[in-house]
DNA sequence: ATCGCTTATTGATAAATGTTAAGTAATGAG
DNA sequence: CTCATTACTTAACATTTATCAATAAGCGAT
């Protein structure tokens, strides 16, 4: 059950002692969503980051009546609405379940006395706001400097589990631009391939 | 001189002591740079962190012969290219000082000295790396559910320092538009309201 | 296998944005 | 102060992208 979290934790921080560990675990619960199911919605106050154990999920906003999709989030990483968890105020944005999932998550007191408690685990938050800001910051200048039809490519071959596993429409919305477009996009790419 | 970074670490860190400060006060190096002149360029390792004590800077891309920038930081504020400095691997990006500035740096052999010595100092990275999410999600967010219109609304409302200081060709960049085009916008939106 | 619903494609048209080029205004160095 | 340079504006035109509407394809539940 634990095995994954644990080698993620591992990898973030390889000091961590087996009793720091055992502590962590001792506060975490495992919850499960299925496919369609809303972890958080906008208004809702994160007081949760959750570990995805099996599953795939996703990060939108409502605009105009329309969903735009701003992250998908796959097993093996952390999630949450990590703005509004650090900030303990309310979300803009929601989170949905693209198929069943296995989440382990960890509350806010809980990982505020971990803070307080362990300063390894101030190493691991700050590896994870670390990592948090790398990958947002290279999908906002992609967002910049790429056309629709480059930043697609980069999906393509930077995140190809997107492609296989969103529906295009809202993979469409993630690079910024309409659905129509995207399967346009798409029929002009693969002309020349084959 | 160190007036200003001291009141910043004190506003993050409240608890930081007398004595760690001191220790960090050692590590610091003033510099200079007037308007016009880089700190960092693509290919660049960064290897400091920057408190702006006075002046503006501003972070950008060269994509095909075009500058498109992508922040711009005022006095008061750490400044690194961030992403090269975290994964100490050249950066993509460059950074230029829109105007004369003073800049205190902290290398990054210091700070990782800090981060072994004195544990408050990973709870100071951990809030600077959640402040730069926090702030490069939003522009992300911004980029993706705004008209240029809108965002260039929101640049005035919650930015006014950088229509000020900051030449309109480059907010044009940063917002996602050419100057041709923010300069139409700018005529639209100044045409209802006197 | 079939039905109903969701997703993807396609075409026609409209709107937004970019490009090029020229002219005007602002700015800074001497 | 003057000139040269840089920044901003404007216009005509080109290109990209969105919208609307219709159809086709895929998919899950029964």
């Amino acid at each position: 059950m634990f095995a994954q979290i644990k080698a993620y934790y591992r990898s973030q921080i390889p000091q961590i002692t087996d009793a720091e560990w055992d502590r962590l675990q001792q506060k975490l619960t495992v919850q499960h969503l299925k496919k369609g199911e809303l972890l958080t919605r906008a208004g809702d106050i994160c007081r949760q980051v959750s570990f995805i154990n099996k599953g795939l999920l996703r990060m939108f906003y409502l605009v105009e009546g329309k969903e735009v999709s701003v992250g998908f989030v796959p097993e093996g990483n952390y999630l949450a609405q990590y703005d509004s968890f650090l900030t303990q105020q309310p979300s803009a944005g929601n989170i949905d379940a693209l198929e069943d999932c296995e989440l382990i998550s960890l509350s806010y007191e809980s990982m505020q006395a971990l803070y307080k408690e362990m300063p390894v685990f101030q190493i691991f938050g700050r590896k994870v706001a670390e990592m948090l800001f790398l990958m947002v910051s290279s999908q906002k200048k992609m967002l910049l400097i790429l056309s629709p039809e480059e930043r697609y490519r980069r999906v393509l071959e930077s995140q190809p589990f997107i492609v296989q596993r969103v529906p295009q429409y809202m993979i469409a919305s993630y690079i910024g631009i309409t659905p129509e477009h995207l399967s346009r996009l798409r029929r002009k790419m693969t002309v020349r391939v084959g």
